[in-house]
DNA sequence: AGCTTTTTTTAGCCTTGCCTAAAATAATTT
DNA sequence: AAATTATTTTAGGCAAGGCTAAAAAAAGCT
């Protein structure tokens, strides 16, 4: 088993926080697959370096340079992904171990000859916006998950909301990639899943679970304009 | 400071055994810039787990697996140092830091895609070989040191004996780079320095040291053929 | 309020790799 | 061969990050 960096740490206190507002431990505790008394510990490592402020049992926020560490880290991760999904080929679920090694790797120097490289992408092969050198990283985007459409919408995956490995094997098993554009054609009420129309005009129902991670964009009504 | 890995020691372990047929612990404290007592301590760990053999106060030599994992690293390594010149345009002296860390992601497979990606390139950014996937790294060449050439040879630079950052950036500022031509124009015996031209027809004098480091291949002599 | 459960912290120890200082062994010189 | 010098090993600690088990604090119930 790898070792959990402090930046690590930070990332998750950081998608912990976007998720839900504030930081537990406990949900470090699972975001990160560690032991409670890990996270206090490094809680007192980030907090003297002033990274974190840390109460004790009141959780903890990000400071400003905590959130720059944490922001260059993801800018660092999601380059490195846009590197071995674009320029080595793999899979969008093979990628997430290796880029956790590659964003330890270099400095800004070295990170942003890698995003020109790969000519400053702005989302990571699962629809992640990547932050700029700035630390900027609002994507204008209005996504909204698959199970909020309805009974004639066209509609774009755009992202994913859960990046895990079975979760994108399972989308790679129905034919789904991001960019895909789909109509749907049917919502079932009773166990709200829904029933979409490919390109190629097959059709599959869909779970709730699987609609509720896809991140689409409502591109226009079937028929419409 | 960087902690100094498995991988690393038995990288340096290879190249002794290249450069001086045998390895003392003291070489190893100057090639990897460590203590004594860490080195004794690393060569219990390796041999622990059947990389190398170790009989105290005899040196050290490594296993089969040994050096594999001692060529398959010095792979990586030098893939990555291409990766960096070539596609993120650093400079030869900036990469082999960087290549020190990137050695240490990823596994054969993604080794192998850089490897594709990259075009098989058979020479890292210093003229070192880059050993095959099967381990392979005897380069066919015959190289000689500059200092060993003689008034008229036309020569051409294929790699450097010292890669270190210093000696490189020397060579920078006399614009010299892998791959340029040059004609030996004068031996100076008393300090054993030459005269050479460049292919645009100015003229300098390298000293006995910086000669030595050059590894050359003889072209032809001046005029002939 | 008082009891129970959950969450967080403390205490104490493990592992890896590093270090210094001192002891042991080998090599070199006289 | 004896003495000096150089090399290598042992002994004992340090630092990061991780762990378990137990104590403390907070939250949730009745």
């Amino acid at each position: 088993m790898q070792t959990i960096s402090r930046e690590d740490y930070l990332k998750a206190i950081l998608k912990i926080e976007e998720e839900a507002g504030s930081v537990s431990n406990q949900a470090l505790v699972e975001k990160l697959n560690t032991r409670p008394a890990s996270v206090t510990n490094m809680l007192h490592t980030l907090a003297a370096a002033g990274w974190v402020e840390h109460e004790a049992y009141k959780g903890v926020c990000l400071t400003d340079s905590g959130k720059d560490i944490a922001l260059s880290t993801l800018r660092k991760h999601r380059l490195w992904e846009v590197f071995l999904v674009d320029k080595l080929n793999f899979s969008w679920d093979e990628v997430h171990q290796w880029a956790e090694d590659l964003e330890h790797v270099g400095d800004e120097e070295l990170t942003n000859r890698l995003d020109a490289f790969l000519g400053h992408p702005a989302f990571d092969p699962h629809g992640d916006p990547i932050p700029t050198a700035q630390g900027q990283w609002s994507d204008g985007r209005n996504l909204i998950p698959a199970s909020k459409t309805v009974e004639g919408d066209r509609i774009q995956l755009k992202g994913v909301v859960d990046s895990g490995e079975s979760y994108l094997k399972h989308l790679d098993g129905l034919k789904i990639e991001l960019g895909l554009i789909l109509v749907v054609s049917k919502s079932l009420d009773f166990d709200e899943s829904k029933i979409l129309i490919w390109p190629d005009g097959s059709e599959a129902s869909l779970s709730k679970q699987t609609l509720q991670n896809m991140l689409v964009e409502k591109l226009s009504r079937k028929g419409k304009e």
